[in-house]
DNA sequence: CATCTTATTGATACCAAGTATCAATAAGAT
DNA sequence: ATCTTATTGATACTTGGTATCAATAAGATG
């Protein structure tokens, strides 16, 4: 869903650089997370990790799930269908679309929004620390289709 | 919450209006809702219902919270921690802002918001049908306090 | 390679938020 | 006052998520 795709490797990588061991019931959750067009929930990544993986416990997938979110590997998006999907954290922040035809997500450039919030900061007197910025509609895709 | 304190009468019109029953139950959650200065869960909004209504049902709260939701009366809102708390709808559709020191809501206005949006959605052929945008920090009283 | 340490795992039991059911209650129309 | 039926509250249930703990397997060490 990233127009870039993610690189697992460097995944597993951060996670050997935090001293985390690497194990397959990682590989699999890594791959399914970086690899998906669409925002997952935990329970959805359960059950493709046990397409390929069968006795995955649910456990270690809310475990790896936390463990990425800390690792700022993915974050958490509040969905419309749903409080608690997961996508991967670009690089530079950016803001994310959500197409409720097809499900997939897309990022957007978020330096316009960050420039209102600092406007808005100053003549207000409030001091914003988080901005979480969700949109929904219909892709270009889905929108021709329709 | 809201600069302006609402006016539950207004809400209990409005459930008249629609065909609902006015009881007491709704009556206490619909004073519960409109005064409170934070965005409220139904458990929460529970636990304050039974101080003046001790055998209040559980299930009560929650249909009357997806009553007033579907009324537009009050609006979920993804809080900075827990996912389903509710805020009173300001008739201008407004952005929120929440305190994360003393927790009070607080509403901005969107329009800024919304030319960004706008202009977006030309240059990327996307439509946008929904948008979220949530704000966390300091307001300019605990600002200070700070 | 064989051994050892300990992070990680999966099974199980648990908890909290939210929903379905249904007989009892109380709006409010007549 | 009576009657109809929307609403209620108790209860049971489901689902998303956590705590526990003995068993497993990274991977460090010799
Ligand atoms: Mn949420
Ligand atoms: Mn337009
Ligand atoms: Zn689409
Ligand atoms: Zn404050």
């Amino acid at each position: 869903m990233p127009s870039k795709p993610i690189n697992s490797d460097n995944w597993r990588a951060a996670l050997g650089k935090n001293g985390f061991r690497v194990t397959t019931a990682q590989q699999t959750l890594i791959d399914i997370f970086a690899h998906s067009e669409y925002p997952l929930s935990a329970e959805q990544a359960w059950d493709v990790a046990r397409q390929s993986r069968p006795k995955t416990g649910r456990a270690t997938v809310y475990r790896m799930v936390e463990k990425l979110e800390n690792l700022g590997l993915i974050r958490r998006v509040h969905g419309y269908q749903g409080c608690s999907h997961f996508v991967p954290t670009l690089p530079e922040q950016m803001m994310l679309f959500i197409c409720m035809e097809c499900g997939r997500a897309d990022y957007l450039d978020r330096q316009p929004l960050d420039d209102l919030i600092e406007q808005s900061e100053h003549i207000s007197g409030r001091q914003i620390t988080e901005s979480r910025l969700q949109l929904f509609g219909a892709c270009a895709d889905c929108k021709q289709d329709a």
